[in-house]
RNA sequence: GGUCCUGUGGCCGAGUGGUUAGGCAAAGCUCUGCAAAAGCUUCUACAGCAGUUCGAAUCUGCUCGGGACCUCCA
């Protein structure tokens, strides 16, 4: 079977061929740390992790290069030099680098509990200034940049006269150049659609780098450019990230690359869409931001209540990632109780066992759950629909939960099917779609503890003393811990 | 203003022209000391109008609504 990806840049579905066979170097634009990552951020990481993962689940050697954006970018171009993370520092009152020190930390701590496999390559484009200077350097030998004041920008005029600027991001080009703005320092560019690729640092501005232009900083897009060509090469893959960098962003970066590799970056190139709350997109500007910390302890007024950075994993599954996701407590509780009802049954799912000889007695039942278990690879190379493999997990969970329950009887599956069934769950559950489940079960003294629970309540109910058995599980509830009365008259728990 | 995307049942969300998406919520039943869980059942929608077609949520056009990008943005 072969994997199929939307791919912006031509619009349609293709089947992913890699460069090199067996091998995938993938570049995903990663976080700009100067400041908390909030729900929004979530989507992307999570998104490329899964991919990542079932690249890596098809057999492909994947080199996945996910940058730190630690040198600030101007927030404005041209207004002010003053880049984001000079300004929080003075606000703050930190060092530079210890602000994003910070935040690196916290991001990658947001990425442990996101279960985000970790990158091959995580660069930081303070790491990479040089290479920065060089690939500029190079773009203006071929004569498609130029320095004034100190600053160098790109001739996007030049480049368009014989290149297709705007493809990636459905632009059309006379608009952008017709696009009027009066900022500061608009003056200095021959257009004002030519986006900078070096920027002359003022004194006050904390970051800056010497270079062939005088003291300053790197432009917004030459970072992800010459990072990606030094660990990926001029040709590559896929490059991915949100939607809303596709415009400048990636469509810079396409043309400089273009221009110093003389050769388009990446292959395929992959965005998903964006999570909004209450139909608006969250961003700074909406000033409708949830940042992570506060949905992992549901300290924000829009939140009834805490949610697990699995609940929002599961969540963002739920959907196709090139879909607008629309975040609402209610939302993420109903992600929060199907999670819990899937892992359950997968937990079910575990303990059942068949001899592997035995023959389907229910073959209706036998041939639509190998349907169910084998669409799991068709939908996502599918370009990669997790909802759709979600769905046929939840058909999957009464049948699962039936035969424990022995309304479906046990030899109902072939003993091959079964175990096809059990492997599949366990390869997308938690090798694919990275979910865990916290049961607590390995603690052991919390596991003697609960035995020891559950030992007293069956001797209550033994004797009828329903007060004490009825205690001892209330109490467990408003500590979270839940405990079930099986129809074998065992008892179970989680947390 | 320009470019593009989108409008699915109480809510969230899959949907590649013909067949039940799925989840959450709600109701009933079974099981249970009572619960919870689980199982079974019910609720069956495609913004509006017109067109193409034997047949459209799915294609086309128009209308209305929502959103993204055009500026830092995941």
């Amino acid at each position: 079977m072969s994997l199929k990806v939307y791919n912006s840049f031509s619009r349609t579905k293709e089947v992913f061929t890699p460069i090199t066979p067996g091998h995938v170097g993938m570049y995903v634009c990663g976080p700009t740390v100067s400041g908390e990552s909030h729900l929004g951020h979530a989507r992307p990481y999570i998104t490329f992790d899964f991919i990542y993962r079932y690249l890596t689940y098809k057999g492909f050697k994947v080199r996945y290069v996910r940058n730190i954006t630690d040198a600030g970018h101007f927030e404005e171009e041209g207004r002010e030099a003053e880049d984001k993370v000079s300004k929080k520092a003075i606000l703050e009152k930190l060092e530079p680098m210890e602000l994003v020190q910070k935040y690196t930390n916290l991001f990658h701590w947001a990425m442990l509990q996101f279960n985000c496999v970790e990158p091959s390559i995580e660069p930081t484009a303070t790491g990479h200034i040089v290479e920065q200077i060089s690939m500029i350097e190079k773009i203006m030998a071929e004569g498609y940049a130029y320095e004034v004041n100190g600053s160098v920008y790109f001739d996007l005029k030049k480049y368009a006269a014989t290149h297709d600027y705007g493809k990636l991001s459905g632009r059309i080009m006379d608009d952008l150049l017709e696009t009027t703005r009066e900022l500061d320092g608009q003056q200095e560019k021959r257009d004002k659609a030519d986006f900078a690729l070096w920027k002359s640092a003022a004194p006050e501005h904390i970051m800056r780098w010497k270079s062939p232009w005088g003291d300053g900083f790197p432009g917004w897009h030459i970072e992800c450019s010459a990072m990606a060509t030094k660990y990926l090469g001029a040709d590559f893959d896929i490059h991915g990230g949100g939607m809303d960098l596709q415009f400048p962003h990636h469509e810079s970066e396409i043309a400089q690359s273009t221009i110093c590799n003389h050769h388009a970056p990446a292959r395929y190139w992959l965005h998903n869409n964006m999570i909004t709350i209450n139909g608006k997109k969250m961003g700074k500007s909406y000033n409708n931001i949830i940042k992570l910390t506060e949905l992992f302890s549901g300290n924000h007024p829009l939140l009834t209540q805490a949610f697990a950075p699995m609940t929002v994993r599961f969540f963002i599954l739920q959907s196709h990632y090139q879909s607008p996701v629309d975040f609402s407590s209610e939302a993420l509780l109903a992600s929060e109780k199907a999670l819990k009802r899937l892992w359950e049954a997968y937990e079910v799912l575990k303990k059942l066992t068949v001899p592997m000889e035995q023959e389907a007695t229910d073959t209706v039942l036998d041939a639509k759950v190998l349907q169910w278990v084998n669409e799991f690879d068709e939908f996502m190379d599918d370009d990669f629909s997790t909802a759709k493999i979600l769905a046929n997990m939840f058909e999957l969970a009464p049948v699962i939960n039936g035969i424990k329950d022995g309304h479906i009887p046990g030899t109902a599956l072939a003993g091959t099917t079964l175990v096809l069934l059990q492997q599949q769950f366990k390869v997308y559950l938690q090798d694919i779609f990275g979910l865990t489940h916290t049961t607590g079960a390995d603690d052991n003294t919390l596991q003697g503890v609960m035995q020891l629970l559950i030992d007293i309540r069956k001797e209550a109910k033994n004797r009828k003393d329903y007060v004490t058995s009825d205690k001892i599980r209330k109490q467990l509830t408003t500590l979270g811990v839940e405990l079930k009365d099986e129809k074998d008259g065992s008892m179970s728990w989680n947390k």
